[in-house]
DNA sequence: ATAATCTCTCTAGTAACTATAGGTTCAAGG
DNA sequence: CCTTGAACCTATAGTTACTAGAGAGATTAT
C-alpha cells in the first residue's frame, strides 16, 4: 500500500494535485487507514500515471475522463478514443498556426525599432496602432 | 463622449472587460454622468486600442501595464520596452516548440493504432505506458 | 410619458491547480 | 513505551483574464 507521497514521488504529480484529482472525481477516493490517510494499491498507480501523461500531452481533464471511461470496456470500438485524440491534435495545431503568426508579428515589430527612445520606438508605435500590423492575429 | 458601449464597439473589447481592465488599473475610472454612467474621451479610446492590440500579441496584463508606463515617458531609453517584447517573444518560441514536441508524440500515437477496439486500442495502451513514447514532452 | 435599450454594481463561475493555516497521524530511534 | 520529526489531514483562498447573471437604475427615441 501507499501512501500518497508514495504515489506522488511514483508518478510525478504533486500531492495536492492528487487530492485535486479525487475531488474532481478523476481518481476513485481510496482505502484509508484508521487514522484517515490515504492507502492506494497499484490500480491506483497505473490510473494516475495514465491520467498523467494525458495532461502532459496536453489533454484537458474533462477528455481524460472520458479517455479513461472508455478504456474501461476493452469490447467497445475505440472510434471515440480516437476521436478525442484527433480533436485535441486539431486544437494544438491551431494553437501552433496561431503563435507562429504572433511570433512573425511580434518579430516584425521588435525588428522594425532602431531608435533608443521610447518617444520615437516603433515597438509601441506599433502596438497604439493596430493598421502597423502586416497580418491578423 | 463615449459611453461604455460606444467604446467597446469601436475597440472590440468586450463591456464587462472594461469594466475590468478600470478595477485592474489598466485604464483609469473615467468621468460619470450624473446617472452615474461611465463617459470616455479620445484618450482612452486610444489606451484601451492599445492595450487590446497588446492582448492580441498575447502580452499579458502585467507586461502591458508596464509598457504602458515606459510609453508615457517619451524621454526615456526603450530598452525596457524591446526587454518586455522580447521576452515574450522567448516565450512564444518555447510554447510553439512544446506545441510541435506534443504534436508529432500524439500523431505518433494516434496513426499506431489500427484496430477498432478499446481493448488493443494502441492510443489508450500508449497513454497508460509513458514508455512507448518517442520524446519528452 | 413610456418603452426599449443601455448601464450600474455585485457576486460567482471558469481551468487546473497552488499555497497557506492549523491540526493530526505515522514511523523510526532511544 | 515514548518521543520527535516528517508526512498527512481538511478547508479556504489565490492564481489569470475574463464571462455570466441578477436586479436595479439611466438614457434615448417616439
Amino acid at each position: 500500500m501507499l501512501s500518497i507521497g508514495d504515489l506522488s514521488r511514483r508518478t510525478g504529480v504533486k500531492i495536492p494535485t492528487i487530492r485535486y484529482y479525487e475531488q474532481m472525481g478523476l481518481i476513485a477516493a481510496p482505502e484509508r487507514t484508521e487514522g484517515n490517510q490515504r492507502r492506494y494499491t497499484s490500480t491506483e498507480l497505473q490510473r494516475l500515471s495514465f491520467i498523467k501523461h494525458a495532461r502532459d500531452l496536453g489533454l484537458n481533464i474533462n477528455a481524460i475522463r472520458d479517455l479513461a471511461e472508455l478504456s474501461a470496456d476493452p469490447d467497445k470500438p475505440c472510434a471515440d478514443v480516437h476521436s478525442i485524440a484527433n480533436d485535441h491534435l486539431t486544437g494544438i495545431r491551431e494553437k501552433i498556426l496561431r503563435l507562429l503568426r504572433l511570433e512573425k508579428e511580434l518579430q516584425r515589430i521588435v525588428r522594425g525599432c532602431d531608435t533608443d527612445q521610447v518617444g520615437d520606438c516603433r515597438v509601441i508605435e506599433a502596438l497604439c496602432d493596430h493598421a502597423l500590423c502586416a497580418q491578423d492575429h
